[in-house]
RNA sequence: GGGUGCUUAGCUCAGCUGGAAGAGCGUCGCCCUUACAAGGCGAAGGUCGGGGGUUCGAGCCCCUCAGCACCCACCA
């Protein structure tokens, strides 16, 4: 190597007349520049550790506001500081940092040392805040050993004596409880707890909970002069007391024997290794025992572009502006406010104009937290998005009518009471009850999972699918036929509301004020009774019935009105004429509920007559749907086009084919039917079946079609 | 350098223990039908990042490559 004659010699620094040693040390990349490099241990992570190996002293030469120093400081190690002092050149002693650097290349150069300046890009360490480049400065700090606190908080996850959910981010803990580093809790700061310790004049250290307790526990004469330390405690190490702070401590008070441990944290997970792993640590080291059982860790709110809010970025969300909104100017002053960059201003004003053109509309309360519910999947970046807040708000306004539409038909009329409720329910009134109580016990479900985002899923579809696009709908035909008993009149009204009351309980944690407003109105007339529903009991879905028949034939009606509907919207019949339909290959099945559910059909797919096509009778042109093996024919005639209606039975057709070619191969597959459950090759026969049956009408059709 | 995670419809994202690809928004048609036009009805749109493997069967399990993100960083 190229200087290894030189290793173990002794230089000569230019400016200090300091005698330096030459060591050879891995750290230094041979292949940049000259290959050597000059090292400065007192002032570089790096260099520190170069330093550690071999020895060399720690010398200071920055006082606290990064000047050269003046006068003696103490700070370092290995080197007098006197000497130190003196070795500085006397023009740079008390100059700022950056200064001192320009003079220290112009005395070089004054003396013909500098052969020559290289640009080149180099690494150094900013405050993320400021953006002021940091030096790293020798000081004496408090430190909490760790290890001992570890392991315990380890073994506390291990045995699941506390539970992270998602269960993924135990790693993340485990990972960082693994190697982490004894605590530097001391922060030269003027807000936070105070260090408890008192030095005398001496350079004596008592540590206590007090002064006072601090001399009795030394026996230090009263006379003796105390001074505590200035330095205050790492912001998280006072947020892993929290648990104390709250209930009290080293007293066992009440309230912590009470409350402690909680049940469940909730907290971001970039908050694991700060606050979550600590009160661990704190809470079993100080209690004995875990302060949480549950961990329910939330992804991050992150705006348009993925990046994490911040307030020097520009990029905040105030929560407060999507529920009342905000107007354009108010936004830009709010975001460039006390910017610590003002730089970033003009940058910050164009991305908020460019994304917020008019400002942000206000959404409500319910609209914001709904929607926050619905993000909280198990994901760790949650991309804020304001259409679908915009979604919810709209869902908030959907309930909002719902209301208004029960209320409408309610409020002032016969209900159904005691038995009566029970006996004279309608086919949608059993429906609508069986699908509340799978709706309650899935959203039950969820919440017990910590699933927020599949619980307001569950509640939306329900509420809008269900709820709202059919039951709502198919109380229309009973509510304004003249001809409907009053009995079915009564049940129906009395299941409306007892649909209603139930689901704004369920929703209610989701959408407070829009669910409290509403059930004020609504709680008289379902009976129940209370100031508020904040303090009605969570929806019991055994109150309900579940009814798989009612479902089943629930299932059969909506077939037969989509089968229509979608002649309708393909054919662009207008959704307010009336058309007939007759009917082909009906079962039994089929004519029994045809008999009795007849109105809704008729009035949900607006048709004007419903008649089965007489045997024998060859059926007339028209567009066709199937509902199980019933056919549904529209005649065409003068309604529609033709060629549109064979291009829309061909792609279902060969939707068909392809599906069933699909089943078909699989069941000649001889490990399939050997290896499969056997309800999966059930389903799959099954699924055979139907498609051949289907097919074959289609085709039919198709041949009726191509022969007009 | 070590670790964790992501890649599914134009956009934002679900998809539970592997058994026929989903939602919202957006787009395109038809409708002001007395709860709701911030609405109703219908439709189009995906070879689930690439390549291998395990399996009767893979969006899901394993390997590998690519891209992206985050966390830790004296040490892993």
């Amino acid at each position: 190597e190229r200087y290894r004659h030189l290793v173990g010699k002794k230089i000569r620094l230019p400016l200090t007349n300091r005698l330096i040693p030459v060591v050879a040390d891995d750290y230094v990349d041979r292949e940049f520049g000259s290959g050597c490099v000059k090292i400065t241990p007192g002032h570089d992570f790096n260099d520190y550790e170069v330093g550690k190996r071999h020895d060399l002293p720690l010398i200071n030469i920055f006082d606290r506001d990064a000047r050269i120093i003046s006068k003696p400081d103490a700070a370092g190690s290995g080197y007098d500081p006197a000497q130190a002092l003196a070795e500085i050149p006397a023009q740079l002693r008390g100059l700022d940092r950056g200064q001192a650097r320009q003079r220290v290349v112009a005395l070089l150069e004054e003396q013909g040392l500098m052969e020559r300046i290289d640009a080149h890009a180099l690494q150094v360490p900013r405050g993320d805040r400021s953006g002021a480049i940091l030096e790293p400065w020798l000081t004496d700090q408090w430190y909490v050993q760790i290890a001992p606190l570890a392991a315990p908080a380890i073994a506390a996850v291990e045995d699941g004596r506390i539970r992270f959910v998602p269960d993924n981010w135990a790693k993340t803990y485990y990972q960082w409880m693994n190697n982490i580093q004894d605590w530097c809790i001391s922060r030269q700061l003027w807000w936070g707890h105070r260090i408890p310790a008192w030095y005398d004049a001496d350079g004596g250290v008592y540590v206590g909970y007090s002064e006072e307790d601090v001399r009795k526990k030394h026996g230090l004469a009263p006379e003796l002069a105390l001074t505590r330390d200035e330095d205050v405690l790492d912001t998280w190490f006072s947020s892993a007391l929290w648990p104390f702070s709250t209930l009290g401590w080293p007293d066992q008070t009440e309230a912590l024997k009470t409350f402690y441990p909680g049940n469940v944290l909730v907290t971001g997970f970039d908050i694991i290794f700060f606050w979550v792993a600590r009160m661990i640590m704190l809470g079993l080291k100080f209690t004995g025992d875990v302060p949480f059982r549950e961990v329910y860790i939330t992804g991050l709110i992150r705006d348009e572009n993925g990046d994490k809010m911040s307030k020097s970025k520009g990029n905040i969300l105030d929560p407060l502006d999507l529920i009342d909104g905000i107007d354009l100017p108010s936004l830009l002053a709010k975001r460039t406010a006390g910017l610590m960059q003002p730089k970033l201003k003009p940058q910050i004003e164009k991305a908020t104009r460019k994304q917020f053109p008019n400002g942000i509309p206000d959404y409500g309360t319910d609209a914001l937290r709904f929607t926050f519910a619905a993000l909280a999947s198990t994901g760790r970046d949650i991309r804020f998005d304001l259409n679908r807040i915009e979604g919810y708000r709209h869902f908030c306004n959907k309930i909002w009518n719902a209301a208004r539409f029960v209320l409408m038909n309610v409020e002032g009329r016969e209900l159904a009471q005691g038995t009566a409720a029970i006996t004279t329910l309608t086919l949608p009134d059993r429906w609508i009850l069986s699908r509340l109580s799978k709706t309650i016990e899935a959203v039950d479900g969820h919440f017990r999972t910590y699933r927020f985002d599949l619980a307001a899923r569950a509640l939306y579809e329900f509420i809008w699918n269900e709820y709202c696009d059919w039951y709502l709908e198919l109380t229309k035909p009973i509510l304004q036929d003249a001809d409907a008993s009053a009995a079915e009149q009564a049940a129906t009204r009395r299941t409306l509301v007892t649909v209603l009351e139930a689901l704004l309980r369920a929703s209610h944690p989701f959408m407070p004020f829009i669910t409290e407003e509403i059930w004020q109105r609504v709680a008289p007339l379902a009976g129940a009774c209370g100031e508020s529903i904040m303090v009605q009991s969570w929806p019991d879905p055994a109150f309900f019935p579940v009814d798989d028949e009612a479902e089943a034939e629930l299932a059969w009606i909506q077939g037969f009105i989509l089968g229509v509907r979608q002649i309708r919207g393909e054919m662009d019949i207008s959704p307010a004429k009336r058309i007939p339909v007759l009917l082909q290959d009906a079962t039994a099945n089929d004519t029994r509920l045809l008999a009795i559910h007849d109105r809704y059909l008729r009035e949900l797919a607006r048709l004007s007559s419903i008649d089965p096509l007489p045997a024998g009778r060859e059926p007339p042109p028209s567009a066709t749907a199937l509902v199980g093996s019933l056919k549904l024919l529209v005649p065409i005639a003068g309604l529609i086009d033709v060629a549109a209606e064979r291009a829309r039975l061909t792609k279902t057709r060969d939707k068909a084919v392809a599906d069933l070619a699909r089943v078909e191969q699989k069941l000649a597959t001889e490990t399939f039917t050997q290896n499969a459950p056997e309800a999966v090759v059930a389903k799959e026969r099954n699924r055979q079946e139907t498609l051949r049956r289907d097919l074959a009408k289609l085709e039919t059709q198709l041949a009726q079609l191509a022969s007009l």
